[in-house]
DNA sequence: TATGAATGAGTTTTCATTCAT
DNA sequence: AATGAATGAAAACTCATTCAT
């Protein structure tokens, strides 16, 4: 790695390993942003190289979180095409489809739930805008999907897609648990700390219904 | 307020002194949270005076969050209480006083957003579990005035209340403008910006339909 | 406790409390001056009351030192009136005595050790003058009677004394304990972490053999 | 000196400044370790350069005091080998030199005097047994040499410099000056604020004499 | 390009002491 | 005398970012 990074697919391969870094750093860490000393170390680079590839330390993390949330719209467009049946089983595969495709994505909720007060600030609004821009591309071609496939209206499609990501969201923040066992008889309501992956499959079915209700 | 607070009401008016200042404060920040020393000031407190009434300045945003969102249960359920008509009607009016109270407090959903990853850091195990415990009570309260009224089977009360919570900070987040205003034609989708009173009332009227659906 | 002290002889007791507080706390702690909250807590007083009956902090500890260092003398005074035989027996009684003393009032080499550098400061001038004159009237009068037990030159007991707890000091500083055990085979050497009674008796009886060769 | 320390004697030239910065503090002031920023300004630095240097404000001191007592070893260990005559004359010889070298570096005993108690605080326990086993070590090599110049038992020597040591520590601090000179009368007994030079002199003969006494 | 040395802003909390009650 | 509410100074250390080499 302290080689000089030339090529064009040299300088990608240091910027994914930055990358890399920075996300296994993250999940092992608080939920705190690691330091950009320590992407450094992580990625056997100097400090000063990781600023040649990003600007700020959170312009990592909203690249980690732009990938990861195209990815997952990615594969969600490969099990869109894959979908048989009437509507209603289409439905229900989607929505387990998609809670899993969330859930082998840890960084994605997480990066997310941050995103807001944390990554917003101190990223340029170009970098920002940018990243928008290429959400709602990738967005609007999974809604297309899902409108055919599914047969719903033209428009439709990108509301249903993110108040389903608007509800993963809201509920994966339901389901972290407190850093601390204490919880005594009162918390021990499953309400209150659900389980995710139950959780959120049957709060979208429900809302899946409803939203596909004439 | 007295110069000297010693009796228990003049105690209580300092608290709320100095949470009102947190309040504003953090309304018209940047989504950060005030430095103790700002809060202290807009108190007209000296520094060490807040530290008397919070043990942390984390404590003193939990408390501020508790508080809004007790309110806001205690104002649903007044709602909840006037009530008149067929189950779809009553349920297109909560949704619409949701949103409302909801908007009415906007330091709620602000300070839920960041309550994952600043709020919980630095907060005492014991005020957190403590926080969570009230809730909890407050929250079945509701739920149950919730079954009762919409004529719901026990125990489903709970978990639509939850899933309401959790569409509705997952729209929030989403509906939440950028700093900037740069916002291009492709940005002018307002799917990407919606606004958060309509998008909120259309998804949960969804989300309800579908989940009282047989 | 929280009745008024109006006799001489009950604000007499309420400075003992503090004073028994002070040295408690001080001996369960880590070297450091506890807090003058915690010492009025654990003398059932108002922090407000505690000043005023020392004026500083510092004030408790620099009286307390004083106590101490006056029983000292006192009781090592009982112990010269006892003394019989010949001088070389009596020089080995008195160190033998003077070690346990000093051992037996654990607080006064910890605050003695401490006394330059922190109870210095912060202590008014008159207080320090005060108990440095009381210590040397007592240290005098002691110095006499060794002079006359051990049938010394007069003018030479006040110099052996001062020599003696010069020696003392030094030797318990450099017996205190690392707080960690990682004293590996290098740091086994015992004479670097000495036991503090054996130390301490053998060099004095260096010295006295030393200052009392003609 | 280089803007930049890149070169490995330029990095120890800057520890260096910051080493001489602290000590010149340290001395102009009143026993209390100067703070961290004053040090940074005094060495011209930023604060946080002089944390790439040490990593605590303590650790700088604890250089600070092993290098004096290592020098102040080897300065003796000088001087031992070039004492001659009878042994008695060597001892005197030796003490004088002792008391030199110690006077000569005043920061080595107002440092040990804080030592117990600010510096053993906020110390590695690392950097702590680094600093005494270094210390052993060279006091043992002095410990022999003394053991061989002056025909003293194995094993004595060790005792014998850590006594000397010991009793200059305690002479130091009963030397030490009020801040105030409203010394009266009764303290003009030159007793309690002996003058260091004469009495430690003194002091050491008269131990020495007792210490070399069959 | 790569490095890593240098920078310095930024903030919470403690606690001795005072003084209104 | 007693209380305890109020004060506000004080300081170590981190870490994102820059820039000399």
């Amino acid at each position: 790695m302290a080689r000089y990074a030339i090529a064009t697919e040299d300088k990608q391969a240091r910027r994914e390993a930055i990358l890399d870094a920075a996300k296994t750093l993250f999940l092992a860490g608080d939920g705190t942003l690691p330091s950009a000393g320590d992407i450094a170390n992580a990625s056997q680079l100097a400090k000063g190289t990781v600023y040649l590839y990003f600007r700020t330390k959170e312009e990592i993390f909203s690249a980690l979180l732009a990938a990861s949330l195209l990815d997952s719209l990615k594969e969600l467009e490969s099990v869109l095409s894959e979908l048989k049946g009437r509507r209603a089983d289409k439905v229900a595969s989607f929505i387990a489809s998609f809670v899993s495709i969330i859930e082998s994505r840890p960084e994605l909720l997480r990066l997310d739930a941050i995103s807001y007060g944390v990554l917003e600030k101190n990223l340029e609004a170009e970098t920002m805008l940018e990243v928008k821009r290429e959400f709602i591309i990738a967005l609007s071609h999974t809604a297309s999907m899902i409108e055919f496939v599914m047969k719903i209206a033209a428009g439709r499609g990108v509301l249903l897609l993110m108040r389903t990501f608007a509800m993963t969201r809201g509920i994966w923040q339901a389901s972290q648990p407190c850093d601390i066992d204490l919880l005594d008889e009162a918390l021990a309501l499953p309400v209150l700390q659900p389980v995710f992956h139950t959780e959120l499959t049957e709060a979208l079915n429900e809302y899946w219904r409803g939203a596909l209700a004439s």
